[in-house]
DNA sequence: TAGATTGTTAATCGATTAACAATC
DNA sequence: TAGATTGTTAATCGATTAACAATC
């Protein structure tokens, strides 16, 4: 069904599945490309495109039934599955993730923690326990992990990334600012804040060009 | 000298200036486009597509100086002025970006936090005074606020905009997972960690297709 | 049936890549 | 000078928008 998806529908992807959940707990049944458009600020047409690289969800004179699609889309983004991650990093930034409260909702859960501090070792987060870095190896030799969090220094982030590829790891969320040079078969996908944040300044400083 | 930029280059831009920034840390002074490319896995033709919106920063027969571009960089992104920042919401999502390392260095400044929560009112983050939500108002009267970092529940991130709004503010960090309306003249930048991850669950869900 | 709205093809627009003269 | 590499124009590629027949 679905051949080639560009990288500009992937992204939409998730904002798709994020407004039809609202709607659908607004209690909204059915919704035209029309009315998604408005409300997401797409055109009709994007909408319709987009939706059809996986399948015709819709009905003529209809339009597309909001749990339905919804659900379709859940599982395109594969949230029908779990996925087991690992935070690399007890910091600030992973804390925040290990109490973000919709992943679980979406099929993530976090089964460890890593981290070099002595005194965070051996505590629970949001009840997820909190390892030494060194038993990272161990861990991964028994557990099978899907994800694992980078957030720790820029400086380790990639040290970390190739120890978690040797151990078999295969998909990676980073929040370390910079970029990783990973093998073909690794997944990274990055969350660089500062460059999110400079993004800002530069609307900011050409405000109205 | 720079006309319209398009969407597609702003992006960008925070990426030449942290790999700049790494280069010019490791010692390289000086980088072709060739180069510069191979390790941001751009094309060179891009590249000077890219910097030649802003003007001519490279020199024939050379290359590009590595902290003369970065310095260029920074300027055209506005990281060489100071941003007041405030936080909405003293959790962990607040607490991470109150914590966080390199924001200072690029010349964002959090003032202060703002909760509801009576047992973290009255206390300070990373030296920053954690503020009751219903001074809001009374802060944005006598501060000038340049961003508001919205990090808060999604059920109260629009109300809290508004507010924001009527006190002045002009722009918006916004990690509440779901999307703003706001006026014309409002910025909005938006930090969808949901988004992101269920991009990452994609590729795993369609690796190697 | 008539009206609405999809699915899909064609047209347009914009971004990326290629090419090359200018020049350091 | 010869070699390297930019700045910039032209060509290509891909994504978005428009149009409309199909159909609910």
């Amino acid at each position: 069904m679905a051949g080639y998806v560009s990288d500009a529908v992937i992204r939409r992807l998730p904002g798709y599945y994020r407004h039809l959940r609202e709607l659908e707990a607004a209690g909204v049944t059915s919704i035209s490309s029309q009315e998604l458009g408005k409300r997401m600020q797409l055109t009709p047409s994007q909408i319709r495109q987009d939706i059809n690289c996986f399948g015709g969800f819709g009905r003529q004179g209809y339009g597309y039934n909001v749990s339905e699609l919804k659900g379709h889309i859940g599982e395109i983004l594969g949230l029908d599955r779990l996925h087991r991650m690992i935070i690399l990093g007890a910091g600030s930034i992973g804390t925040a993730v290990a109490h973000y409260p919709t992943f679980s909702r979406e099929g993530f859960k976090t089964i460890a923690m890593f981290d070099v501090a002595t005194d965070k070792i051996g505590t629970r987060m949001n009840d997820i326990p909190v390892l030494p870095m060194e038993e990272l190896e161990k861990f991964l030799s028994e557990n099978h992990v899907d994800i694992a969090v980078l957030a720790l220094p820029a400086a380790y982030a990639q040290e970390t990334m190739n120890r978690l590829y040797e151990g078999g790891v295969r998909a990676v969320w980073n929040f370390a600012p910079t970029d990783l040079n990973h093998p073909e078969d690794m997944i990274a996908v990055n969350v660089h804040l500062s460059d999110s944040l400079q993004i800002l300044s530069y609307r900011i400083a050409h405000r109205g060009e």
